[in-house]
DNA sequence: CTATCTGCAAATTCTTTGCAGGACT
DNA sequence: AGTCCTGCAAAGAATTTGCAGATAG
């Protein structure tokens, strides 16, 4: 929390009612990927008047910041999460069935990475999901 | 292309112009990545008068018999490339400066899957994607 | 004070859908 | 003939932007 505190300070970033709302949200649900309509609805339980465009630009500063994780679901919406230090390089398993999205950590990838380093690319991040069934639902079937 | 002709008949599936416009486009531009707003100028040099729901609805129609593969770019839009057996997993490096989208083929993900198998998940695919800088780009720098 | 931030509504961008007419087999 | 396909235009969904008023520092 300090950390982030300080990442805010650092970028001229004002610390109003609406975007304390919106960290909050965030805060509390630590491990969970949120869209930004979900972000909103948390949101207004805190600052009641709070709009979907400022939701929006807040998720981006934050994200911007390295404070949050945006990336890509369904195909159409993003879904934000907490950053923490620990799961720095994490992947995403979604559940086919019940939607359910897991995480998995672990640098399995540095191994192709410098295979392409060889090559002559500059690799500076990845992104990897699965798809495929979660514990219960492939239990279920 | 025999092959292709095979599944396009197993669905009832009618080889209008349009679709062998859409058709042609995809197989001149093996390898290459379009989206569908590329896929409509292409197309209208041999349909002229093809709309672009027409395309969607045959790009969509194609993905579904992996004719196709279908994947998100720029975070917020469709490419589409013709599916080759050979590769049928292959991962995707976007190059930050140039927007080259290059593939690396290798399956080093059955470590990960196997790993995520033993705790009780049924994977059915992955999808991975790098970000950096093709070889061109990196040396620019 | 004054630069930054906010909510609203309108605009954007990509994709999908409804429908009436047209075409393939 | 009858089902499937097409283009058009309108609808949808997610996100962004312009603007005039509000507010943090």
């Amino acid at each position: 929390m300090d950390v982030i505190n300080a990442k805010l300070r650092e970028s001229s970033y004002r610390l109003t009612g609406q975007r304390k709302a919106v960290l909050n949200v965030m805060l509390e649900n630590k491990g969970r990927h949120l869209s930004a309509e979900e972000v909103l609805w948390e949101a207004r339980k805190i600052s009641p008047n709070i709009g979907i465009a400022t939701v929006y630009r807040t998720l981006e500063k934050l994200a911007s910041l390295e404070v949050l994780y945006k990336s890509m679901f369904e195909g159409n919406k993003y879904r934000y999460e907490l950053a923490e230090d620990e799961k720095h390089h994490h992947h995403h398993v979604l559940c086919l069935a019940c939607g359910l999205i897991s995480e998995v950590s672990g640098d399995l990838l540095h191994e192709l990475e410098s295979d392409l380093d060889e090559q002559g690319y500059k690799i500076i991040d990845h992104e990897l999901k699965f798809y495929g069934y979660c514990p219960a639902c492939n239990k279920k079937k």
